[in-house]
RNA sequence: GCCCGGGUGGCGAAAUCGGUAGACGCGGCGGACUUAAAAUCCGCUGUCCCCUCGUUGGGGCGUGCAGGUUCAAAUCCUGCCCCGGGCACCA
């Protein structure tokens, strides 16, 4: 048996091959070699960050994916761009030298290095030649060009696009445009400068931030769960204004959700993101604050219920608060409403105190106990001239609308809990359907109490008010959005430098694109100065810098560099553009390669996890709307189709104190299971090193090979799926394979058992089925069933001496993207052309793929009493008289049908 | 609470146009080969019932639950239950 399947000889040798001839590899445009005849695919995944515990076998089943397409579509004929890199900066490296010393960038590049030899040992069919880190100096000093872009340009409203700052500040100087009605030409420097940095898309604003003293930096909202703690390592969060760089990426917040019509992407992915963006419409509506000329902004999606608005709410924070105290309570006030205040100015300030205390989870948790404060000062309803009273609550949100709503307790759930706990009218101005038992009506009908809107439904009324507000200067129609800027400063060191600098007198400049990269400034220590003192002021770790790298002297006076780093989204936001070019060092990306690879529908194929089904997704289409509209890119969306695969799922075992043990050392014994000598429960989740339940590649490729790692995760079912790994079914493909090689290796000579002799009638109609069935699957990307396939045609050779060439060639070629490495070696031993990997695509003759004959279902009353072989082509006619000709039929047939339902050539159904 | 997915044999799953439910694989059972075991090969395997045990013997039930539409429903509709994910006082 010298010559039996040796998947660790063959596996090595075409993995070695393959590097050595850099089989994947792929030419730009105006490269030698490049064919602009054949269509493009740019088919990528999502990159990793490179982790120290490296790779485990749940990791790589949409690289499997994503590869055995891209495969695919090189034997279809395209030019196949399917790249690999690395989102390296990131939180572990910089934790690893916080605690060790080492350098990031050491500790990243043995993590990248790791990677890269457990991706090529999966057979991945990547462009290395192409592959970068977002931490490598030619990469992000793009990153920072492409921040300058966003630091030098705004939204131009006009061409409802971004523009350079440069453009704003000519038509300025012009006289084309006006500071909100004052000439360019009577500011001064300072107002000059302020109204400029007050539009850019990379600004600088005191913000409310997620303060992490535990990381030493701020969070975005993304990255702090409902509990208040970070999303990584579960550190305590406090809320602390700071002045933070922000991306005005609500400037493209209609763009963003309209765009989504453009992709086609899970129907799931776009609800995300749109309900992320929220955007409603509705009515901006004024309430003069009663004896003062201060107005009351607020935000309504049912102008309709104006007249039902019974009292105000503004949110704690809100900047109108500390002038709408009364200095004694009015008469008519609630005891309830004082919150034990002997008057409005300590009762308010008080309750503003407590709300600042309270935490996220605090708020959360109190959600069903309304709590609230008067101020002693009244709003007059503008369409009735009611006198309304002030409120200040938590439930109202300052980071919503304008932070202050009029409560309408008639027709909204929160507002009639408070109204009710607070002892307020509730007027309803909608007339309920008939038997509506609830508190606030929420539904259609027609308006009452409201006087000019009367008898209307709800569109209509909203229709109206608007009309009205804006006729009498009370308001007018306008859209929230749920969607905040994106806070972008981090306080950390491994990250990208924020290329900007500080003058004397608060100006800021960016960087030169000549001078960049901006690299990072070697450091001491990596301890940021915040981590062991909760109360310490957030400062950034570049504080730590030497003075010739944190100052710049120009034109003698000394400017201050930007400590701030950036987030890691930033890296990720751009880095499928860099792949089209990855050497360019004169541009983020040619334009002839972006051109080529980007065109039509950008990345046609981009295979990742839905955790990022919002943020990254959404940062980097809000960047290449940026880098679109300056002209830099081509495509108006990054990502024409996106695909998210499952999770493999493993079973866990937690021992009685919850610990989880390793799964691969527990036993079953009888119904239960045992971890030395102990008893321990099981679950399932995600596999991973905290479930301790992950299977390390390395071994599974030595044991069972990798080919059986590819085939057994893509049949495990549909790839979008999570399901479970189980040991035990692994050996169904190694069965497979083995038997595929004995079908054409004899395992004791070595010879190969391909005969030149034509196939007969069947096995030739079972391999163009297959083809057509594989083929079906493959842009579905619905690889179970293609293997299932594969099973079925394998199954149909084993009685045979010796396989037909006609069906080995075909086969080999149909099996190569799945199971690159055993199609490699068994092409090379029949003599085929090259690599397999551009072999041709098997063509299926349609004529053949078809069935001949077809087993008709004959029915009485729904139930199936016989079955006919009857041809495929058979006529409603013959199959009528076939099927009421049939015995069996008879016996279920007492007298004349009343009914024959004729469906050939699948089925007749009888009704009697 | 709202918005998405999803519930099919002992297990992973097929069936994506309303027309044979359970392809394919695992596991299980039986057999061949072998001194034996492994490997390999062959057969059976949703479930219950019946018989004159048949190389398609006959029948009932069956795709989370309860209804409905239809000659016909895993598939369409209504209500409900359960599981997973997202959002959550968003005015």
């Amino acid at each position: 048996m010298e010559h039996r399947y040796d998947h660790v000889a063959i596996e090595q040798k075409w993995q070695a091959r393959w590097d050595a001839d850099k089989t994947f590899r792929v030419v730009n445009p105006g490269d030698e070699g490049f064919d602009p005849s054949r269509p493009k695919q740019y088919i990528l995944d999502m990159f990793p960050y490179p982790s120290g515990e490296g790779l485990h076998v749940g990791h790589p089943i949409g690289y499997i994916g994503s590869d055995i397409f891209s495969r695919y579509m090189r034997m279809k004929g395209a030019n196949v761009l399917h790249p690999m890199g690395f989102d390296s900066f990131g939180l572990p490296a910089e934790q690893f030298a916080v605690e060790t010393g080492v350098h990031p960038r050491v500790t990243t590049e043995s993590n990248i290095a790791n990677y890269v030899r457990q991706l090529k040992a999966i057979g991945l069919s990547y462009d290395w030649d192409r592959e970068f880190a977002t931490t490598d100096p030619d990469y992000y000093r793009w990153t920072q060009w492409i921040f300058i872009r966003l630091f030098e340009a705004w939204l131009d409203p006009d061409a409802g696009a971004a523009r350079p700052i440069a453009q704003l500040i000519a038509s300025l100087e012009a006289g084309e445009r006006e500071v909100d009605g004052t000439p360019w030409s009577d500011l001064n420097e300072m107002d000059r400068r302020a109204h400029i940095d007050g539009l850019r898309l990379a600004y600088l604003d005191e913000v409310m931030v997620n303060w992490c003293p535990a990381l030493g930096t701020v969070l975005a909202n993304e990255e702090v769960t409902r509990e208040g703690r970070s999303d990584r390592g579960d550190h305590l969060v406090f809320q602390r204004p700071l002045r933070q760089w922000m991306l005005r990426i609500t400037a493209y917040s209609d763009r963003l959700a309209e765009d989504l019509d453009l992709v086609e992407w899970p129907e799931s992915v776009k609800a995300m993101q749109r309900n992320w963006i929220g955007r409603s419409e509705g009515s901006r509506i004024d309430f003069p604050v009663a004896g003062s000329d201060a107005r009351i902004e607020v935000f309504t999606t049912r102008p309709d219920t104006v007249f039902g608005a019974t009292y105000m709410v503004l949110a704690p924070e809100h900047p109108l608060v500390e002038s709408l105290i009364a200095d004694t309570w009015p008469d008519g006030t609630k005891e309830a409403w004082a919150g034990g205040g002997s008057d409005p100015s300590e009762a308010v300030s008080a309750y503003r105190a407590e709300a600042a205390r309270k935490s996220e989870l605090e708020r959360q948790t109190e959600v069903k106990d309304k709590t609230g404060v008067f101020t002693g000062s009244f709003c007059v309803n503008p369409v009735n001239d009611r006198l309304i009273p002030i409120f200040v609550a938590d439930y109202v949100l300052m980071g919503y609308g304008t932070g202050a709503i009029m409560a309408v307790p008639g027709q909204d759930e929160r507002d009639w809990e408070f109204a009710e706990k607070f002892g307020l009218p509730i007027v309803r101005t909608v007339q309920p359907e008939e038997g509506f038992e609830g508190n606030a009506y929420l539904g259609d009908g027609p308006a009452i109490n409201s006087g000019f809107l009367d008898g209307l439904g709800v569109v209509e009324a909203k229709a109206k008010t608007i009309e009205w507000l804006e006729a009498e200067g009370f308001g007018a129609a306008t859209v929230s959005y749920k969607l905040r800027d994106w806070l972008f400063s981090r306080q950390r060191y491994w990250g990208e430098p924020i290329p900007i600098l500080h003058g004397p007198d608060g100006e800021m400049r960016a960087v030169s694109d000549t001078d960049l990269p901006l690299l990072l400034p070697e450091v001491d220590n990596y301890r940021p100065a915040s981590m062991d003192d909760e109360d310490a002021d957030p400062a950034p770790m570049l504080f730590n810098a030497p003075d010739d790298w944190k100052y710049v002297e120009i034109d003698g006076e000394r400017w201050e560099r930007e400590l701030n780093t950036m987030p890691q989204w930033a890296g990720s936001c751009w880095y499928y553009l860099r792949f089209t070019d990855p050497g360019n060092d004169e541009y983020l990306a040619g334009s002839e390669a972006e051109q080529y690879w980007m065109g039509e529908r950008g990345v046609d194929l981009y295979i990742g996890g839905v955790e990022h089904a919002v943020l990254h997704l959404l940062y980097a289409r809000f960047w290449h709307k940026v880098l679109f509209d300056l002209g830099h890119v081509s495509t108006a969306e990054p990502f024409g189709r996106l695909f998210n695969q499952g999770y493999i799922l493993a079973d866990a075992f937690q021992d009685g104190r919850g610990v989880y043990v390793p799964a691969e050392k527990v036993e079953m014994v009888g119904d239960t299971f045992m971890y030395e000598g102990e008893e321990v429960v099981r679950s399932s989740g995600k596999m991973g090193k905290s479930k301790m339940n992950s299977v390390n590649p390395d071994e599974f490729f030595v044991d069972h090979g990798v080919d059986t790692l590819r085939l057994y995760e893509m049949f495990m079912g549909p790839l979008g799926d999570s399901k479970p790994w189980t040991t035990r079914d692994v050996v169904g493909i190694e069965r497979f394979l083995q038997r595929l090689w004995r079908n054409y290796v004899d395992p004791d000579s070595g010879e190969l058992l391909i005969t030149d002799e034509p196939p007969d009638e069947e096995l030739r109609k079972l391999l163009h089925r297959t083809i057509k069935s594989v083929t079906a699957d493959m842009l579905d990307l619905r690889f179970n069933t293609s293997v299932a396939r594969f099973f079925e045609l394998n199954n149909a050779l084993v009685a045979l001496d010796a396989v037909p060439r006609e069906i080995a060639d075909a086969f080999v070629r149909l099996l190569s993207p799945m199971a690159p490495h055993v199609a490699e070696e068994l092409w090379e031993r029949m003599g085929g052309q090259g690599s397999v990997c551009f072999a041709e695509w098997p063509e299926f003759d349609e004529a053949l793929a078809a069935e001949e004959t077809v087993t008709m279902v004959v029915q009485v009353g729904g139930k199936i009493r016989d079955r006919i072989e009857v041809p495929i082509d058979i006529s409603e006619d013959a199959a009528r008289r076939a099927a009421l000709g049939s015995e069996k039929v008879a016996a279920h047939l007492a007298g004349e049908p009343t009914r024959v339902i004729v469906r050939p050539p699948n089925l007749v159904n009888i009704v009697p």
